[in-house]
DNA sequence: CCTATTTTCGTCTATCCGACGATAAGCATC
DNA sequence: GATGCTTATCGTCGGATAGACGAAAATAGG
């Protein structure tokens, strides 16, 4: 096919909302742009699809290259695609973003076509700074991620290998920006089948009781789910 | 930008998932390919993005071409973008595909750039003779349809404008394959706030009890949803 | 030891869901 | 027009679940 003759030529690219749980905040991976246009504004990290590569491919590319990342942690999905015609000054372009989950990794985040790239609290992006679309993507991303709490064991994403009901619950509340009583999430987690396995050691050195440490599960979908406390969601009127 | 220099070129297409209830069967719109690629296969309905044109304004242009509706019939949504580097023998194409749920229309569904449309249920068509990957997003489509039945009202888009409650159930029974109560459905649907309104009318003619019509409520997610009965959708092992 | 802290187990109650009986309201047929 | 058939709608009952909260267990720090 030569995109020259019958039909408009595109540029694709892969976005990324990054998002992980530092600090008791939601945060997002933001790189400073380097180059034009934008230049010097924050952005999502991506960059263009190779000519023989898979989206999800690219995606997990440029995941590795901006977090440092190599091996499969955590979790990464395609998001949504954008391509509104003056979405990028350059031209058509297309872009698939995807979301990721990881873990609060130590990550030294070198920009490698940025000039920096830091984590930042999602409450606190100035969003009308960002670059291109990205505020909108996201804030698709977040709301993505906060609802699939709600239905998927993704939560385990955020942690480490091993985590105790506390880490996973601070990763509710966290996400969600609600509190949850201990005793019932314990019950619930714990009584869900497949969202985690127990491991069969204990936390030590902490304050309090030692927890119990356990695995993610087999489940991908929770059942039933860990529905949101009050006003859920959308909870629309009438 | 010059997609010749820096980046490697891309179409961009727009495929369609166009479904709908029929004859107590969940049937999908097809067409058949008059063109090469896949010449003779059937396929989704789909064509190329224009060169100042939304991703989304692509796809209802599709949808009206294909079906001949024009006004805001039914939903429609973006659901995935399949990009694979293999997936069509021209060149790089994505395909940005969506999910349409329309009523039962009358629809007589004049194939503009293919030899013929029609509707297929779709646990009938031979998902292993669709062009491209089509197989795959008709799969994601109704995998994406059955678990919006849940959370949202969007079974409502499934149905006319006023509708009974048993019309309401029919779809999800169609949808989801099962039978449903139809007590237990209609006290859950008419005590979930924002689902349905009552128009105040009733049907006159059938069989039976005349029942009262309902339009779609203002609710954009329903709470508490509608959950599949027994073995809901993913309930994994464990 | 004693206390603070955190985990984990139980209890109580309101609510929701599935199963199902009972009634309402039309049409068909005699 | 009475009877029966069909479908819609309302109620009831029991088990399961979620939220509120008490209580015990298990550690660290004084």
């Amino acid at each position: 096919m030569d995109p020259q003759a019958d039909y408009p030529p595109f540029a694709v690219t892969v976005d990324l909302v990054v998002l992980t749980v530092r600090a008791d905040q939601l945060s997002v991976l933001l790189v400073r742009r380097a180059i034009p246009p934008h230049r010097g504004a924050w952005a999502l990290p991506g960059g263009f699809v190779h000519a023989d590569e898979k989206l999800a491919d690219a995606a997990a590319r440029e995941l590795a290259e901006e977090t440092g990342l190599t091996g499969p942690v955590g979790h990464l999905e395609q998001l949504a695609t954008y391509g509104d015609p003056g979405r990028d000054p350059r031209g058509r372009v297309v872009t698939v973003a995807h979301l990721a989950l990881l873990p609060d990794l130590p990550t030294p985040v070198a920009g490698t076509d940025a000039d920096s790239a830091e984590w930042q609290p999602v409450d606190r992006v100035r969003t009308d700074r960002l670059a291109f679309d990205h505020a909108r993507i996201l804030a698709d991303g977040v709301e993505r991620a906060r609802a699939k709490l709600e239905y998927t064991p993704l939560a385990t994403a955020f942690c480490p290998p091993e985590f105790t009901v506390a880490q996973l619950r601070t990763v509710y509340e966290t996400v969600w920006g609600t509190r949850l009583d201990p005793r019932n999430f314990h019950r619930k987690v714990t009584g869900t089948p497949g969202f985690v396995t127990a491991v069969g050691r204990a936390t030590e050195g902490d304050r309090g009781r030692p927890a119990q440490l356990f695995r993610r599960g087999l489940a991908t979908l929770l059942y039933p789910p860990m529905l949101r406390p009050t006003t859920p969601h959308g909870r629309d009127l009438r």
